[in-house]
DNA sequence: AACTTTGATGTTTTTTACGATATCACAGAA
DNA sequence: TTCTGTGATATCGTAAAAAACATCAAAGTT
């Protein structure tokens, strides 16, 4: 396809990446199918209007008919606004993926539990730090517990979690300051989910 | 179709008619047929990305695709940079836009006359400005030299018109001052040209 | 090594946009 | 009135996307 679709297929890719998102996730929140997906991703379809529509809005995106004197303005809002990731090590980025794996494996398994929103809470206010490598085997641990208490069902794991976890994140916001609040300007989610689906 | 793709299909109706053009003149400007221009505009189908491109950039619009938390912010400076042209009274408007027709129709009889530019220009600052009834008949004989210009092919004329519009132009400018740069809150359509395609 | 996830690609069938063309009613202007 | 431009529709054939599968290789995990 044109070059100008090449810029909106990137930006869909962009968007999904940086919510830590996979074709197959995309595919069931937005209901278009992951092959269409990759496609899409690929520029290689004319896609229609509604599954632009479809995917831009599970990726919290609106799309906007903007004059091309204002595109510069946009772009500049848009960057501001823009997800501002902490980058984590690889090894931390890793655990912290299966992390948010096993929550969203629990939340399947038992979406009314209500701890469940605590511990997201807790997962979304931790990813916002920069963790250093050492505490690994803390998140390691954590995760362990969780996904035992899945298995268990014993939910009083999950509890637990939730409260070790924020206890982690006070000892990493008070040990390495620095870099909290390291996006003064801007709110910004990193990895949060805030709101997923139910 | 979707209630998403109504406000698409609003803002290029919107953007096209600011522009002051037929769907039959941007159906020549985009590439795409009157017909599905008007079945677009009424949003009837799901349209193809392609043809969404090819409209917009007929329109000087770019399509972005924004963050939910940057929409307010980027409507903001849309409406900011958007055209925003003064409400002529209506016998005016009308013959404005007689005007600019004229304009057109030279345009497409003789389109390397230099002086075309000109007059172009003179009519697109005119319009910026608020005109008083009591201007009518000089703008209708305005229009009649072009006319009589154009039928002629006495280009002289077109060099004299487009003199004549510049001075009605300071004329009112200067008469009616606090007209000038009146923004006022709606963006509203009206006329206006600002830069046309080539 | 066995297993899982991920993104890409292929196939088939169904649905739909698109382009071309032709009207049509309506509104203005001559 | 007559003529012209406008936007909305209708029909038809073609091309292409979309949906629903199924794989598959690569990379990662256990």
């Amino acid at each position: 396809m044109s070059y100008e679709t090449r810029e909106i297929a990137d930006r869909l890719r962009e968007a999904r990446e940086a919510k830590q998102l996979s074709q197959r996730e995309l595919s069931r929140l937005a209901g278009v199918p992951q092959a269409q997906i990759s496609r899409i991703e690929s520029n290689s379809v004319d896609l229609r209007l509604s599954s632009l529509v479809a995917l831009a809005s599970a990726l919290d995106l609106e799309i906007a008919l903007v004059p091309r004197k204002a595109v510069p303005a946009v772009k500049s809002i848009t960057r501001q606004t823009t997800d501002r990731t902490v980058i984590q090590p690889p090894a931390i980025g890793k655990e912290m993926q299966q992390l948010q794996k096993a929550i969203r494996a629990l939340q399947i398994e038992a979406p009314t539990l209500p701890e469940l929103d605590e511990l997201r809470k807790a997962a979304a206010s931790l990813q916002r730090l920069q963790i250093d490598t050492r505490y690994l085997s803390h998140l390691r641990s954590l995760r362990h517990t969780i996904e035992r208490a899945r298995s268990t069902e014993q939910w009083r794991g999950i509890f637990e979690a939730a409260n070790s976890m924020r206890a982690l994140r006070n000892q990493i916001a008070h040990f390495e300051p620095a870099s909290e609040q390291r996006n003064a300007n801007r709110p910004a989610y990193s990895l949060d989910e805030e709101d997923d689906d139910a």
